[in-house]
DNA sequence: CTGAAAGCGCTTACAG
DNA sequence: CTGAAAGCGCTTACAG
């Protein structure tokens, strides 16, 4: 099949309204399905609309109706995250980015929005999402940020754009969020370590600038305090396999722990492999908990008994919850938490 | 600091003229750099706009230059490939993905243009990406397929749409593509299982259909055919983490094989673990060699000796060819096809 | 080098 | 219920 037509004009409004013998306005309404038209008209139109391939054009619609159907994206980095063994991708490689961006669509699809991808790790980036939002490119933006101390939500809430954060902000601030209940996380893995009969228990936790993973800790360290442990040692990771591989070895080392509860998958991994390096078995001689159930816990020996938090739904949330706040502007924030459930599998 | 003022009606170009006392025209020239415009008049706008604020309105814009600025990638799977252990977002859930955006958008931001994203996995979505360019919403669109037989290559080139791949289309089609040199891909694998030793060798292939996955093959085997071995016996699987595991089986059981050539991370993972589990070890007894270079590449024990696919530098340039296919709609279809290179780590 | 004017393709009061 | 008309905020020939 040969297709050399010029790319022939593409019609309009105004096209489909000659051919159906009707005014542009009553076009208008058919196509998006205002009340109150005549059937007769209705059938016209629609029949004029097939025969002509009509698609109406979106910037035209969007600069009368003022607003955009887009949504903005950003994946809020530190600069240092930007350059790794991987390259500038890096910081999307990880597989926590295409569950949440799964979620979003998923909410997004139905009502026709679409998100744009943006990365902000310099000032120049960051200004430019606001840019972005204020040119009427994007009616709001899901912010999904791996930072501490990102000022993107502060410049966000003073330009009094729409915003919804995975994860909630490091200082409080009047916006929408989602995250899971990073505490009670902290808890479950706490009393599985236990209930196992572990009786030297350390943890592995992120980087605590972050609240998420300050929460993590304190959440297991109340748990521990319950079970009558008043001290838990802690080693210091930064979310990577290395860092957990390291940071567990301090632990072993120094405190002979039977039992660790690291603060995501990919460092509880990390911290098997240190395990097994050193001739232990994992979980006989040290358990291993994780915090994620990421797509990495069912590729380590043992896999990985994990807390799962349930970023696909969380992140539709995210999204819903940024639609909710468009339809009604004047809202007032809100926050969903989710409850994490501990998964079970061979690593504790 | 509060800030309730009402959202200050955003100023516009009409303002900027106002302010500083000259034509729309002339604000609208020196806003897009246009040479010719007298220095003094640069200077008046430069001023008006610092003073109010102004963003020029994107839809206004794109309503005459016709152009949206923005690109559509989609991300086309198969119906399969939705409902998985990790839900709607385990298509995305791959950190192949995150590395493809990373690497477009290295390319883009530098042209200040914007990705939209779009799964297209039902005929409803596929249309859905034909619609979205018609309407002007994205001025082209680039393509990562992970299914055979997908049929949206050959509708976007039938809508005469700018488009480019990433990984060769699976028959011929007038279109732009990036891939790797997968035969050569494979015969790096089967001249270093072959340098190493190993005198019993297999591959796990990906799906057949893909046109990647059978030149990974053929690249294999031809070159086992040079070094003189005749017979490769191989097991299919479907580049996923378990399915490497049971072919690897296979192969260990039907052909006791002591060197692997797996055609993706991914199943090497899973082959290592198979091999484990049975008390072999890796490399000694069977040498195992991935392909892609991926972040499980590091989270295995031993780390995966793997062909690495520059999966960054490849989606950099398919935006490049994007842009340049923008800039020249006349231009011929062109392919970029990437050198592989062997990454030797411990698991061969 | 600059400005007045037309026009991009829609939606939406406003009359009728 | 329908249509004529204004207007959204830009860019771009066209005169001067």
């Amino acid at each position: 099949m040969q297709d050399d037509a010029p790319p022939t004009r593409v019609s309009t409004l105004e096209d489909v309204a000659l051919v159906a013998g009707v005014s542009r306005a009553s076009v208008s309404r058919v196509v998006n399905g205002k009340p109150g038209v005549a059937a007769h008209i209705v059938e016209a139109v629609t029949d004029a609309i097939a025969r002509t391939g009509y698609v109406p054009n979106r910037a035209a619609r969007s600069l009368v109706t003022r607003r955009s159907d887009t949504v903005l994206v950003v994946v809020s980095g530190s600069d240092t995250s930007r350059a790794g063994p991987w390259g500038p991708g890096e910081l999307l490689a990880d597989p926590f980015f295409g569950r949440v961006a799964g979620g979003l669509m998923s909410s997004l699809r139905p009502r026709d929005i679409h998100p744009v991808l943006m990365l902000a790790v310099t000032d120049d980036e960051r200004s430019r999402v606001l840019s972005y939002v204020r040119e009427g490119s994007a009616d709001g933006v899901l912010l999904v940020s791996a930072q501490a101390g990102d000022p993107l939500p502060q410049m966000l809430t003073d330009a009094g754009l729409p915003v919804v954060l995975f994860s909630r902000p490091d200082h409080p601030l009047p916006l929408s969020y989602v995250d899971v209940n990073n505490r009670a996380g902290g808890a479950l893995a706490a009393d599985h370590l236990v209930a196992r009969g572990c009786r030297s228990v350390g943890i592995v936790t992120g980087p605590l600038d972050i609240p998420g993973a300050e929460d993590r800790l304190l959440g297991f360290r109340e748990a521990m305090a319950r079970h009558g442990v008043a001290y838990v040692p802690s080693a210091p990771g930064t979310f990577s396999v290395e860092s957990g591989a390291t940071a567990m070895e301090a632990l072993l080392t120094q405190h002979r722990v039977d039992g660790v509860f690291a603060s995501n998958d990919n460092m509880a991994v990390g911290a098997i492999l240190a395990a097994q390096e050193r001739g232990l078995s994992v979980p006989d001689d040290v358990a291993v908990v994780g915090f994620d159930d990421s797509t990495a816990a069912l590729m380590c020996r043992p896999t990985l008994t994990t807390v799962r938090q349930p970023i696909e739904t969380m992140s539709a949330e995210m999204a819903r919850l940024l639609l909710e706040r468009l339809d009604a502007p004047d809202q007032r924030p809100s926050a969903a938490i989710f409850e994490p459930v501990l998964v079970e599998r061979g690593s504790a």
